[in-house]
This record gives structure tokens, sequence and C-alpha cells, in this order.
RNA sequence: GCAUCGGUGCCCGAGCGGACGAAGGGAGCGGCCUGCAAAGCCGUCUAUCGCGGGUUCGAAUCCCGCCCGGUGCUCCA
């Protein structure tokens, strides 16, 4: 039984999907105006290990997930650089695919684009005019009544009168909007601006409505879950989530949260200007430090990813590659040798599925991963080949239901100058052999210093590329 | 202001009433292995679980108060 946290119910429950065995998730990605940061990867590690998990439980997942690409802020880069909207969302659409593929981000089943849904949309907001729960305002768009939605307010806690007090303060608003909290579903063109015509006016979509027609439209009525950022809770999930049942229609059964990224204790936004690129750190680091980084804590649990956090995570991945690396040593006969598996890789497996049932437990997960790669470790130092292959490939069956993929790095047989490197170690050996340890040491370091690492074994020297 | 989440060892970070005598990762230290290393294993070191009350046979876990920090309140992943 997988249970997972309802934002909406505010406490863990139990996974019932719409259809046994099948779950349909929606995922709100990112407007892309701008390169993606560690907050856009923080969200989509999480869904992704989600969808990952369910797979490996044997469920059937249909994920879709959204780019936004109709925007005030698309607009505004583009006017600010003189190029076009479509230019510019298309270029950081492309970046924030590369490198979420780049951090191990498999891609959904369907990446809708707001622009693609612009007449789902019309007809969806026709829909609500037809029910009286929209209206019309002449030059400036398509309102939605929050009046009309009784409910409005219970995904973020809040009572319409909460949410109002403090805001209101903040924004400016157009007096001809029977409420302050009412939401625009359509605005009207601008001069110059991305347009499509629509039977009350010409303009553009609003951003909470693409989700909604996209959802709905992918994913049909009472879709199983539907994921994001928490700070996507409001205003963003409870309009679409007013919109689409103002209008009849079964949404979300579930809602989920991923918690966000902080830069030196405060919340790392575009917008506070303390933002670190997925770029910078996919360059600096193995894209695995980050996602275990990430996997070490909770997804609903804030988390400060620095140098610190990401060196810590490294030397864990490191740690998990170099037991690969000792048991590929082996000269392994390909696969388990058809031994049944062992106790403890039954029982790490059991703690893995337990910790992942209870609402995505990916740190209790991973510290059974690390707990059964010390028992594999153990088995080979106790020549058990059997039960060291056997564990190996339960933690890289495990690790691959985490999207982390282990195995020994810097293979020698990959390198491009291998022949080159083994001449040198043959030489070490003979050196060795001879017991002239001052040539061994010298080889050693001199190899040291061009990025390759030696390690001996009792199966002879194995080396690899470490820079 | 209102709402909400959190304060656990040297660092990160699980746990959220009873095998906690507090997971896991990282760092340190000692040992084994090694010609020496590396890798690995074993052992070990830092934890009055923010502070003060309370409930309970029993609290890191529940309640109350306080202190400190984060986040949200129509830009946001």
């Amino acid at each position: 039984m997988i249970r997972l946290f309802d934002t909406l119910r505010r406490e863990v429950v139990e996974l019932r999907p719409r259809t046994p065995g099948e779950v349909s998730l929606y995922v709100c990605g990112p407007t892309v105006y701008d390169v993606p940061h560690l907050g856009h990867a923080r969200t989509a590690v999480t869904y992704d290990v989600l969808r990952r998990y369910l797979t490996w439980r044997g469920v059937d997942v249909k994920m879709v997930s959204n780019i936004t690409d109709v925007d005030d802020k698309i607009i505004a880069r583009a006017a600010e650089e003189g190029s076009s909207e479509a230019d510019v969302a298309a270029r950081f659409s492309d970046v924030y695919v590369r490198e979420l593929e780049a951090l191990g981000v498999a891609a959904p089943d369907e990446r809708p684009r707001a622009t693609e849904y612009v007449d789902e949309m019309v007809s969806f907001t026709a829909e609500l005019l037809a029910r009286g729960v929209a209206y019309v305002i002449d030059g400036a768009g398509v309102y939605f009544d929050v009046g009309r939605y009784p409910d409005y307010g219970r995904l973020p806690g809040r009572s319409p009168e909460g949410l109002l007090e403090g805001a209101g303060a903040r924004v400016a608003v157009d007096d001809r909007k029977r409420d302050p909290l009412d939401f625009a579903l359509w605005k009207a063109a601008k001069e110059g601006e991305p347009t499509w015509d629509a039977p009350w006016m010409p303009g553009r979509p609003g951003w909470h409505i693409e989700c909604v027609a996209m959802a709905l439209g992918l994913l049909g009525d009472g879709f199983d879950i539907h994921g994001g950022g928490s700070d996507l809770i409001f205003p963003h999930h409870e309009n679409e989530r007013a919109e689409a049942e103002a209008a009849g229609r079964r949404f979300a059964r579930l809602w989920m949260h991923s918690a966000m990224v902080n830069v030196e204790g405060e919340k790392m936004a575009k917008s506070a200007g303390n933002f670190r690129t997925l770029a910078d750190v996919l360059a600096a680091q193995d894209p695995r430090a980050l996602r275990l980084a990430m996997l070490q804590a909770h997804y609903r649990t804030t988390i400060e990813i620095d140098e610190a956090a990401l060196a810590s995570a490294a030397a864990g991945v490191q740690r998990l590659d170099a037991f690969a690396r000792r048991v590929g040593a082996l000269g392994a006969p390909g696969g388990g040798s058809g031994a049944a598996p062992t106790p403890d890789c039954g029982e790490a497996r059991a703690a893995f599925a337990a910790a992942m049932d209870d609402d995505l437990g990916t740190p209790a997960a991973v510290a059974a991963i690390f707990d059964l790669a010390r028992w594999g470790n153990v088995r080979l130092d106790e020549s058990d080949a059997v039960g060291a292959i056997e564990a190996l490939a339960t933690v890289q069956e495990l690790c691959g239901a985490l999207g982390l993929e282990v195995g020994p790095t810097g293979r020698a047989d990959e390198d491009d100058g291998r022949d080159a490197v083994q001449r040198r170690v043959d030489e070490r050996d003979a050196a060795r052999r001879a017991r002239d340890y001052a040539t061994a040491d010298e080889i050693r370091s001199e190899l040291a210093t061009a990025g390759i690492e030696l390690e001996d074994t009792p199966a002879g020297t194995v080396w690899r590329r470490v820079r």
C-alpha cells in the first residue's frame, strides 16, 4: 500500500488510483523565460522518483508535465532582448529539457506546451462563462468569479478573507472585478503581444487555465495526482482547482507539493536574484551527487544545496560506485548466476519498499541501499562472489528505482588513452614484482597527476580516470 | 498581521508515544588488509533531540508557553 501526503487533506493518505494498477500524474513544469535553477531540479527529481518508484512497484504510470510558453515574463524577456516570445520560449525550453535529462530525469509521457492548447482553453473559458462562474470585463479580459466557488481557499488552508489580508495592499486591484480575488482566465490583447482570437475579445490565456485544459485533456477527469512545487499551492493550484470544479469537472484526486531549495537560509528564486543554475552544478559535479543530495532529505522539507552538501553526496555516490568496481574486479560471470536472492537482499528490498511506500521516504530508502552495499562489501571480503554479485544487482535495481545509476565509473576499457596508461600500469606491476617500490610509486604518482587512480586488488591492478 | 513548516551529533539529515540503548551519508580518530597506498571492513568520537512547563507506566515524538529561523498571503518549481 502506497501512502502519500495530500496537500488538500493535510495528511498522509492511501493512494487509491482511479483505475487500479494505473496512476495518472500531472506535474506543473516551468515557465521558460530563463535557465533552470536548482529549484526546478528538485521538483523534477521529486516527481521523477515518484514515477520511477511507482513503475518499480508495478504500477503503470502515465505522466504529463507541461511547459508554460506564453506568459508576462516571456514577453518581457523577448522585449528586453529584442527577440520574439517564441524564440525565448523555444530556447529556454530546450535548455530545460536538456539539463533535466543530464540530471537523469526521464522525459514525461507527454510534455504539452500552453500554446498548443489555446483552443481548449478558449472552449473551457466559454464553458465557465456559460455556467455563470466567469464574467467579461470589456477591454480587460475574462475573470473567474471566486464568489461562485464556495470551496475557494481550502487547498492553501485559508478562508477567502484570510487570503485577502496583507495581499490587497500589495497588488493594484482592478475595481471592475467583483472580488479582489477574482483572477484572469483570458487577458485582452495588448500591442505587440502574442494574441489569439476568442469570442469575447482577442488576447491570450491566463496562467492557470492552461494546466486545467492540459491535465483534463490528456489525463481525463478525476486523474490521480497533481504535483508541483509548494510555491504553486496558491494561487496557481487553487485557481486550477476552482476553474475545473466550478465547471463541474472532477479534478485531481491527490495534491502533492515538493518543498523549496534555499540558498544561505533563504528561498532560492529568480526574483530574489540568489538562484544557482542547474548548469553551474552540472558543470562542477557528478549529476548523481545532486540527485543523492536531494534524496537524502524528504521531499517535503526545505533543503539547502551548498558545496558541502554536494561534496558529501558525491562521496556517497563514489562509495556505491566503488562497490560496483570491486564486484566488477571479480571478473563476474554476468548476472546473479541464477542463485536465489540471499536473505539480506530481500531485507534490503523490503526496507526500501516500506520506506518508499510511506510518503516517498527516500532518506530511509537510501539508507537501506547503503546498508546493503556494506553487506555486499563484507561478502566480498569473505570471498562470497555469489552474494556480492547479488547484492550489487539489488543495489543497482533499487538505485534505479530512484533514478540513480550506479556502476564502475571512469572505466579503463572505455578510456581513450587506455593503451598508454595500461603500459605504465604493467610497468609498475613489473616493478612491484621485482620489489622495486621506488619505481612503482613513481609511476603511481605520475599517473595520479594525470588523473588516473590505481587500486591494487587480488585480481590485479585496476585503474580508472577520476578527472 | 494572518497562515504554515521547522529547530536532532563536527556537518548534512531520518525518526514523530514503547527493541531511540536516536537511521543513513559526509568529516575525524584507532585497528585490520596493503610493500606503502587506494578501496573495503571493524571499532570509535562528538546528541541533556531549541528553552520552560504539562500529559503518560513511558516523549525526540502529544499538549501549553516562550525564543529563533524558513515559507505563503495573486512573480515563483
